[in-house]
DNA sequence: TATTACATGATAAATTTTATTAATTAATAC
DNA sequence: GTATTAATTAATAAAATTTATCATGTAATA
């Protein structure tokens, strides 16, 4: 028995091929896909896999703490399975999400909390721009 | 003619009631409306206003840099005619945005640009927990 | 005031997400 | 291993948000 499934029979969640292969999927790269993205990915492996479920095992996910939701201001939200609060970076020109390995931010909920009278629980992190392979693209 | 007319006017654009309307309410307001709450809002006033003409409206002023668009992890996104980068505070309670006084984050591209090779060109800080009134309702 | 090009308003369409429900399947007991 | 049952899935509809279309209206200019 694997990691995720004692963690879904701990919280009384049943283990489906479905939510394995969404959670593996996740875990396994660094790409920040939407939820249409595991989709079609899944899709050819998993010819059953519905949109809905994708959806409902990803709502589940981020309830019981396993992925983090992403708003990089696309009309879509993107998932991460490092739940870790990291900072993420996002491309004007492809679109692609890459993590920040800098975790001199990753905590600045202490300071910032210092200047405000919110309670605060969390944060998030986005630096706009151009990755390299666009950055290269532009000078061309 | 003030400010904003003779802005829109420079770049070629109509100066025209609703575009007045729209961009006023949002400088005189400090609370992140939604498309869908500035139409509501500018209604009463302007029977004639069309929720397109909203969407329209933030998309060229957005254009323009006269205001930015917030994704705080709604379903819809919110906008801010303080088109400074500055960190923007979330409750999870009431769902208000409010914005963070603490300008030494207002800057942190060149920062992070050391530990990147992305070309960095701007930055969204959000922090989530529960505003005042929110934490007060909790301890009750 | 007339002309013209751009903006508006109404609506349709597209996109993303959530809700519904019958059929299926995982978990448990036998 | 099989039956039971309760949760999950898949398909679809519905809701919510945003964008596109296009005829009409209006701001800017002469």
């Amino acid at each position: 028995m694997d990691d995720i499934s004692s963690i879904l029979k701990e919280k009384g969640l049943k283990v489906t091929p479905q939510r394995l292969a969404i959670i593996n999927m996740l875990k396994n790269t660094k790409e920040h896909p939407s939820a249409e993205t595991i989709y079609k990915t899944l899709s050819s492996d998993f010819p059953t896999m519905s949109l809905a479920t994708v959806y409902k095992t990803l709502e589940m996910l981020k309830n019981i703490g396993l992925v983090q939701e992403l708003n990089v201001g696309e009309g879509s939200f993107r998932y991460d399975a490092n739940v870790n609060s990291h900072p993420h970076l996002i491309c004007y020109g492809c679109n692609r999400v890459d993590d920040l390995d800098y975790s001199a931010l990753d905590n600045l909920i202490g300071e910032v909390s210092k200047y405000t009278d919110y309670l605060l629980k969390d944060q998030k992190l986005y630096f706009y721009g151009y990755c390299p392979d666009c950055k290269k693209k532009m000078t061309n």
